[in-house]
DNA sequence: GCAAAAATGGACCCGCAAGTCCAAACTCCG
DNA sequence: CGGAGTTTGGACTTGCGGGTCCATTTTTGC
């Protein structure tokens, strides 16, 4: 399946899948011809349809993967190492700074409920994205579990839900407004229940660790 | 300003704006064509030019405006009365139920960030229906000080930027999961958290209410 | 160094959908 | 009834942008 690509072909490819991205993040999906991104990237409609033979909706899938990859590239390696309360703040510091960089301009949006018909495939690769990213904070909720810093008895699977639906909501909400106040708030009132929670359990069961 | 429309003039801009609307959230804004519109609503392109002179942006305007009034409507008379634990969770129910019916279909989805950029006024009617729903959410919560069921030392401004952040990621991951457990995680959660600090902190206080 | 395969440039095609225009049909009021 | 203003229908124009095609150049493998 994988077609024959010389070394050159390959950075080619690469070169323009990286020129659509910038191009749409900072233009929008819908604002960004073909003709944009040859621009951008110095190539020609020939090379890029004969690196996306399917044209538009092929570059738009792998920009997506790309985009969705890079996403949780950007929070590592915090996001994998959520074992202490000051490894999940240094998590809360890198997502406010990333998306306060990033301000207004998300690759990802247009990409979700039915507007994303466009590129049918893109709809799953953001699927696939939350699925990847809630696993991993409910990791981080299992792993603080397992040191007593979170109460047993928390929901670990609808704790990370509810904790991912914020963030979502808090980014879309920089979209729109321009303002970082709801992914901050979010992220430390969330953060702060699950500890309180603890230390409320704790409490309660006579019996803190340590 | 106002242009002179006679009362069937009015009933037939009316008529465009709904019809747009219920097309829009069936199909989503890029796949909805001024043609696709006509033929739902038995009108011609000379009506809806007579009635919306800039075209297609001032029509989806018109309904960005109609949907988001709508949004508000649908948590009446709950959002405006969250004065008991009980309000809060009819409210709860109400918008759990809207957003399962409304499923995967958006209308104002597609109009945040760079991609609204189609329709310049767009963006506004969001944040403004973003800006009314929270004030409507933190009067709520200042009720509940006002009574002492919830701790008055609780900044209800950012709680209800953070559990407005909740709703709207909620309902995002439910356009691309198609799953409204996100949602209901949320709304459960914080609407808990606020319980319990409210219980926590009579405790520590050493006076409960009622 | 030579043939086969891959990479590149860019002119051209073509369909779609927004927007224009105007003539015909109503309707409102005296 | 008459005519000014409003509403309606729909044919036509137009520009944009995705996609096609092929001739030319470069690279690869032997």
């Amino acid at each position: 399946m994988t077609r024959a690509f010389t070394r050159k072909g390959e950075a080619t490819r690469a070169r323009i899948v990286t020129g659509a991205a910038a191009e749409i993040r900072e233009r929008g999906v819908d604002e960004v011809r073909l003709e944009d991104v040859l621009a951008r990237t110095g190539t020609s409609k020939g090379q890029l349809f004969h690196y996306f033979p399917e044209g538009k909706e092929e570059l738009l899938l792998a920009v997506a993967q790309h985009e969705a990859d890079q996403v949780l590239i950007d929070q590592e390696p915090m996001l994998s190492n959520l074992t202490s309360w000051s490894a999940w703040l240094a998590w809360r510091d890198r997502l406010i700074e990333r998306y306060l960089e990033q301000g207004v301009k998300c690759p990802l949006n247009g990409l979700l409920g039915q507007t994303g018909r466009r590129a049918p495939g893109a709809q799953a690769v953001v699927t696939g994205l939350m699925w990847r990213w809630q696993n991993a904070i409910t990791e981080g909720i299992r792993q603080m579990q397992s040191t007593g810093d979170i109460a047993a008895d928390v929901d670990a699977d609808r704790a990370a839900a509810a904790l991912l639906a914020g963030i979502q909501g808090g980014v879309l909400l920089l979209l729109s407004t321009g303002k970082i106040d709801h992914l901050e708030a979010v992220l430390d009132l969330t953060i702060d229940s699950l500890r309180s929670e603890a230390r409320a359990t704790a409490a309660q069961e006579g019996n803190a660790n340590g």
